[in-house]
DNA sequence: AGGGCTGTTGGCACT
DNA sequence: TAGTGCCAACAGCCC
């Protein structure tokens, strides 16, 4: 039998140390070996990404094509431009191919995507080889020792976990690769369908990355943001194994930082640097190994001896925080990423709901205005001019940094739904996934749950405070000063309560505080005021919960799916979602909310069982 | 010297 | 991995 011609084929483990699935790729001893990246025009046009992830990506595959080259000067990572549903048949025949390894990988499209290729693999008489190693322990593991069921605390993943055993030590990275085998393109390229692109206001110029199926020059190079029709990134934050390791070194060496690290008392005002590792965005990309991470940071904790902090507070406990959402979502599938239809989600009647397409029972991307109010609430907070210093900072770094500290996101998060605007959860997670860095949809599913209130944690009356929560950590506001210039010269006294400040105060800084932030331009020497009162909305916020909670529905509950949770919920009696017509997304502007017009009929959804089809 | 006023702190219950 | 209001306890100060 001849040798093993294998292609290994990169998605998001970007990196050459602790790969489980590119060590059993070694493994067989292959005659050649063509490290490949596909080009998904899904994660392109039809998942929400900004131009800073895209740049830690290519970072992260720039830096990993460079250390194989290292290896082996004849290689690289070759990137071609097509979906891997469409190539990968004709890839397998053209170039001979024996075996097909990968990462497993654990979002909904992902394996969808990966069960198209595993079937014309075995068309093709091409073995696939897959391995676990985007988590401490293998997800589907986890779920199976746990009966089967979602891991909803940290307790139960880590007496799931514990039946599986320790997590594995890491793997040492290759020391040399074979050699690529020959590239014949002679087959057609399946070029995408552009349209609809979910992505298209960020994109500013020609989106010519399909142009051909190995680049504009044919040498299977790496994409860049130009290709995309991408302006420039404006994160600070840069990606790549390489840098991921240095930066893990620099933390792992103060050994009291590591061992005694308290999530809770590091302070989410901190930059420059930050109070956290910022090594997130390195795991998503699989730039790092959270194994890796795992094993650096519990031999130092070991030696530490006593003072070392434990979970859930310690360095390693926000690792199995991430296991946990992991297992969560394998367990609940595609439903976790969304309040219908999940029996795990407390259904809260929210403003701005998600549409759901009756047919699939998922989650379309669009939403309904139920409220004009909560709209315009929603957009202030998205751009970063609510008119609370503290929030529009934080907002503000999202934007531009792609990165805010943890507790910055709990804060923002509860202020816009149960601690302030009333805004379902989803409009909010659906803003992370597009500005963060380390967007790992389990994760990002699972903490708008935590702070939402609807999963995972219940005391909806710990609410944060957009004023004194960031006072507690930066009394001066230097977090404000910096993403709010407008602000930066206002005194202490004022800087979290501009509209407090006496006129001559204002003037004396700089700046006016008028307008609603979204009719007059920011940085022009004002400000926004604030688009509510805090401690009023507070109080609403939470006797609505309270209310929510006495009604105790479900996303899988029929009444949540049907429309008939509303008899429940009488108009008039506290927050609530208003009604709104079954095409209310274009004119959003007009008429009136909480008039009582509107749809009555109760909106009719196929049953609660849904398919597995992706969402567009 | 000691009563009384005031501001601070910490514990607690409640939301 | 909360904020708020209330109150008791207490320190510091005035007269």
């Amino acid at each position: 039998m001849s040798k093993p011609r294998v292609i290994y084929w990169f998605r998001t483990d970007l990196r050459l140390h602790d790969s489980p699935a590119l060590n059993a790729a070694l493994d067989l001893e292959p005659a050649v070996l063509w490290p490949i990246f596909t080009w998904d025009p899904h994660y392109v046009y039809r998942a929400r990404g900004g131009t800073n992830r895209w740049q830690f990506l290519l970072d992260c595959q720039n830096d990993l094509s460079d250390s194989i080259t290292k290896l082996n000067h004849k290689s690289k990572l070759f990137v071609l431009r097509e979906g891997p549903q469409t190539l990968f048949p004709k890839l397998f025949k053209a170039w001979n191919v024996t075996h097909l390894v990968f990462e497993q990988d654990t979002d909904s499209y992902a394996r969808e995507r990966d069960e198209v290729v595993a079937r014309a693999a075995k068309e093709a008489g091409v073995e696939v080889i897959i391995r676990s190693g985007r988590t401490l322990w293998d997800a589907e593991d986890v779920v199976t020792k746990h009966g089967g069921k979602p891991t909803m605390s940290m307790t139960s993943l880590l007496s799931a976990s514990k039946k599986i055993g320790d997590v594995p030590r890491p793997i040492p990275p290759p020391k040399h690769l074979p050699d690529p085998g020959e590239m014949p393109l002679d087959f057609e390229q399946d070029r995408p369908h552009a349209k609809p692109d979910i992505n298209a206001e960020s994109r500013k110029g020609n989106d010519t990355g399909y142009k051909n199926i190995a680049g504009p020059n044919g040498d299977f190079a790496i994409e860049t943001l130009g290709e995309l029709g991408f302006a420039p990134a404006t994160t600070p934050h840069k990606g790549g194994e390489t840098r991921a390791l240095k930066n893990l070194d620099a933390i792992i060496k103060d050994n009291k930082y590591t061992a005694t690290f308290e999530k809770p008392k590091t302070s989410p005002a901190l930059f420059d640097p930050q109070s956290t590792t910022l090594l997130s965005p390195f795991l998503h990309f699989g730039a790092l190994s959270v194994r890796e991470f795992y094993w650096r940071v519990q031999d130092v904790v070991n030696s530490y001896g006593k003072g070392a902090s434990t979970p859930p507070v310690s360095l390693t406990g926000q690792l199995i925080f991430r296991d946990m959402y992991f297992a969560a979502q394998a367990a609940i599938g595609v439903n976790f990423h969304q309040t219908a239809g999940n029996r795990h989600c407390r259904f809260i009647p929210w403003h701005l709901p998600s549409k759901v397409d009756p047919d699939t029972g998922l989650s379309t991307g669009e939403y309904h205005i139920d409220s004009d109010q909560a709209e315009r609430w929603f957009r202030r907070w998205k751009q970063g001019v609510t008119g609370f210093p503290w929030i529009d900072a934080l907002m503000r770094q999202l934007r531009h940094d792609g990165w805010i500290h943890h507790l910055g996101r709990h804060s923002v998060a509860c202020f816009l739904t149960r601690g302030g605007c009333y805004v379902d959860w989803e409009r909010g997670a659906d803003v992370f996934e597009e500005f963060l860095l380390d967007h790992e949809p389990a994760c990002n599913a699972g903490n708008w749950q935590w702070l939402s209130c609807t999963a995972f944690f219940s005391q909806y009356f710990r609410c944060y405070s957009p004023i004194t929560f960031g006072q507690k950590w930066d009394k001066n506001g230097a977090l404000i000063r910096k993403w709010v210039p407008e602000l930066k010269d206002l005194d202490a006294k004022y800087i979290y309560e501009p509209w407090r400040a006496p006129i001559q105060d204002q003037k004396k800084a700089g700046v006016r505080v008028t307008g609603d932030g979204l009719s007059n331009a920011i940085g022009k020497g004002t400000y926004p005021k604030p688009m509510f009162d805090f401690g009023e909305r507070r109080n609403v916020c939470i006797a609505a919960m309270k209310k929510a909670y006495e009604v105790g529905l479900y996303g899988d509950d029929e009444t949540v799916l049907n429309g008939g949770w509303r008899e429940l919920f009488p108009e008039g009696q506290g927050e609530v979602q208003g009604r709104f017509d079954s095409d209310d997304g274009e004119n959003a502007d007009e008429g009136d909310e909480d008039d009582g017009v509107g749809d009555k009929r109760p909106r009719k959804t196929s049953s609660a069982t849904v398919s597995k089809k992706q969402k567009t």
